[in-house]
DNA sequence: GTCTATACTTGGATAGAC
DNA sequence: GTCTATCCAAGTATAGAC
């Protein structure tokens, strides 16, 4: 009774769980439709026909990625106090690691800097993360000396080039410990700067 | 008398100048020996016999570039307080984005995510950077509260991701206030934060 | 040192059979 | 919806004439 399910619609499945597998452990440059399609165990023509283009596919796996991740980051820190947010932020950024999300996030930003068409669309996912970002910290900082002295909106976007360009370098050479380091020193700031906040540490 | 000063020796320069503006202004993706050639008025043919490879020409480039770079990030910060520091980082910054600079180095950075080759020769290349900016954060915290609480290491690393990353973003969408925002807030946290490093604003 | 010509490879995408 | 076969474009790199 699943043989519908796992030969026929469930082909698309097949097909992101390929495509996102392929970026996330040989890169963008490999993730060629052949190649794609040798990993997953399924013709190659298929990706044309369900998805249009190598290009849309990529993004259509990233979009699976990134919905998921995006529930998780809201559930988590909607109601985190400030004290509580940097061990947060770190086991979401594990969890981002493991998942192999920041690997293809950081993956596809890197192709959209060679291609018009994926950078555009790169720029658009972008905008969810950056608003979340941004109301976190105004959030964060509203009442406190630093409200008026740090511009949120480009702090916002300074934590995600951050956090991009942590991914492409994680990426080039494997180094686990520069996030978890940078992690260490955010909680002991966070535990030392807490009594600002009005949050006992 | 300049005639094999222009088309003899000189031709390895223009071909270094072709790689650069292509890099600058096409992006890595479109950076082919053809295209290189094109812009450069000179043979495709050329590349290979001057540089060996499309690869170890655009890195010959970006390290002439990023040569004359450090060379003045050394000069203008060696002696530089905790409160000149930030409009001087902004000013360096410009000029890195003026000469194309940052530009070539990020689109170096995200074509290394896909290129095992082109990525080690790109780590390598942070490395000189990762120990300047250490070195300056380690000097500008000693004595102060932070110097037990930041990691300077990992702080140097993760400035060089958001460069990178700030780099990347803006070569997406040509926003240029992303970074000059950041500097403003910059500026104006460290001039409260100034007393703390024993140097009045 | 510089040119032309070309061998070779890889990949996106489609036509048309089943 | 899925397959085979194929077209076409773009790129690296080299051989060999000049």
């Amino acid at each position: 009774m699943l043989k519908a399910t796992a030969q026929g619609a469930d082909i698309r499945n097949r097909i992101l769980d390929a495509a996102f597998e392929t970026v996330r452990t040989e890169g963008v440059a490999r993730a060629s439709a052949r190649t794609i399609a040798r990993n997953g165990s399924f013709n190659q023509a298929l990706i044309f026909y369900h998805f249009g283009s190598v290009n849309d596919l990529l993004l259509a796996a990233l979009d699976r990625s990134a919905g998921a991740r995006m529930e998780r980051y809201r559930e988590v820190l909607s109601q985190a106090s400030p004290a509580e947010f940097a061990p947060l932020a770190r086991q979401l950024y594990l969890e981002d690691v493991e998942a192999g999300h920041s690997t293809v996030l950081a993956e596809l930003f890197a192709a959209g800097s060679g291609n018009r068409a994926l950078g555009a669309e790169m720029l658009k996912r972008l905008q969810p993360w950056l608003e979340l970002a941004e109301s976190l910290i105004r959030r964060f900082l509203a009442g406190t000396p630093f409200a008026t002295l740090v511009d949120a909106r480009a702090a916002a976007g300074a934590v995600l080039a951050m956090y991009v360009g942590i991914d492409l370098f994680n990426h080039l050479d494997g180094d686990r410990s520069r996030a978890t380091d940078l992690f260490d020193s955010g909680e002991r700031l966070a535990s030392v700067f807490a009594p600002l906040f009005g949050v006992k540490s």
